[in-house]
DNA sequence: CAGGTACGCTGCAAAAAATGCAGCACTGGA
DNA sequence: TCCAGTGCTGCATTTTTTGCAGCGTACCTG
């Protein structure tokens, strides 16, 4: 989009952090590009880069224009989309940034089947963490997210919330196996591996023993609930997740069981976007069947 | 904002219904601005105009690409008042499309008391009706509106809600002036001027006639809520507005006596902007005190 | 039914704007 | 102290935009 240009060279230019940098990356004169900077601060009535002598950087001006910038851009796209939706092609992109849970055999199963009804359509996913993916809307860098116990809820408009209760996971052969519920104690009697502290999972579990007599003293820490999923199949240990992110059929030897209410509350997996932003056809209609698939 | 340009040319072509008018008006030639727009319907990958023999008018995604730009240009504004605001001045222009009612007092009392904080603000009001101000709202032809029992609500977010019961306004030597409520059947009784059918009190009344066993019978209708006010010292006849719109001081011979709530429910006087814009730094804070000063 | 008018569009030349090149002044780090 | 990297600027060149004149067409009018 030509009437954008100026703008994305300013975009380019904060990212890039150098008026010279950003010029080679777009195969431009330093001279050209300095001059569209200049020119653009002049009838915008004030400078939007500090001068720094390794440099420039946006200044608080700038760093409102840049987040207009980005919300212009993307509208565009959504424009653009809407209006390839009114010739009937369903194309477009879907950016999703969402917690790991959704991996194993949420959104595969979902993607799978958008894209068969509408294989215009393409996808990018990036796992992040729950501060992580509300700064990914807020920088239209995704068009939607899907967390689980969201931290900074001022950006993010829910679309949808479900209950997730907080699972245990173990080996079928665990002592705990046979029980349908499980006891938040009980299973901390047993060694156990627990996400870190980043982690809805682990923020959830260590509200419930703070202030009681429990403690939790995992013997692994770690980032991959993958890892830890498949980690219990080897020794005999508990983990922790939601229910969402385990499926019976594709780990035949793990046994899951929520644990008791009581002990740990249920936490919420949103799906969400930015707030107040109209989406682009192809993710607004993806929302809408993320959302209904939600339970 | 020059990268606006060819935005605005489009806009205002969709505006004058033909090329060569718009070129006419902004002084440049026909052949440049058809230029722009081919250039621009080229690498937006759509014709936006439709071609008729006696000019063009914009297709549906040229519709879909005008919100757009109006909706961008607006933002553009809020971005430029916010950096003034950044630098400690506080300027900018604050539009509103309100019914009648606020003309008389509040309006005018309290754009004088922000202006007196702010004397680099300036304001453009314009008085519509409930569906026009809406309307407004969603074309950023105007920040803020106030008006009374809106009817579509789809784009209007509300920011404030106050109740206003309908009141009869007569003049004191009325016989019903004496009382201190009185009830819509003794009123009709009377001989009354009206409010036309497009307004919120008109509907009110509608709404508490319908089926019961009395009827609106005006000697007059009229647009204008002034004069009615003024006319009623006139004739011996009864009128109906909302409490915020007259003042006893400004009016010394009328008395103004709220109908019972079990004949007409008081209706809702709603603030409200655009759904999910984030309006300009005067608009939002003339808005924040307007809300506070609605009771 | 004919003539006039207003429309969008296009070829060509002139004007304006953007770009590339080379070089200046400056600053922080080796 | 020197060097590498920065933003900035004068000038020639290239690219883009604009204005002018004119074409073909569809509607309105008499």
């Amino acid at each position: 989009m030509r009437h954008l240009r100026t703008l994305h060279m300013i975009r380019d230019v904060a990212r890039a952090g150098s008026i010279r940098k950003a010029a080679e990356d777009m195969n431009i004169t330093s001279s050209a590009l300095n001059r569209q900077i200049q020119k653009f601060e002049e009838d915008f009535g004030t400078p939007i880069f500090e001068r720094l002598p390794r440099g420039v950087r946006l200044n608080p001006a700038g760093e409102l224009l840049l987040q207009h910038i980005q919300a212009q851009t993307s509208d565009m796209d959504r424009v653009q989309s809407q209006v390839a939706d009114l010739s009937g092609e369903r194309r477009g992109h879907v950016s999703i940034a969402c917690s790991q849970a959704l991996n194993p055999v949420f959104l595969p199963r979902e993607v799978a089947r958008y894209r068969a009804e509408h294989p215009g359509v393409t996808f990018s996913i990036t796992v992040r963490d729950r501060a992580e993916a509300e700064q990914d809307l807020t920088s239209f860098t995704a068009d939607l997210a899907m967390v689980f116990e969201p931290v900074y809820l001022v950006d993010f408009e829910v679309l949808r919330a479900v209950e997730q209760p907080v699972c245990a996971v173990m080996s079928k052969d665990h002592p705990l196996s046979g029980d349908a519920e499980v006891r938040l104690r009980d299973c901390l009697a047993f060694p156990h591996v627990l996400p870190s502290p980043a982690y809805g999972v682990r923020h959830l579990l260590e509200m419930a023993t703070r202030g009681r007599s429990m403690r939790l003293d995992p013997v692994m820490e770690a980032d991959s609930f993958e890892l830890m999923r498949r980690y219990v199949l080897h020794e005999d240990v508990l983990s922790f997740q939601i229910p969402i992110g385990v499926d019976r059929d594709l780990d035949p030897g793990l046994v899951v069981r929520p644990l008791d209410a009581r002990d740990v509350r249920p936490g919420l997996l949103l799906l969400g976007q930015m707030r107040g932003r109209t989406l682009p056809v192809a993710a607004a209609k993806f929302a809408e069947q993320v959302a209904a698939a939600l339970v």
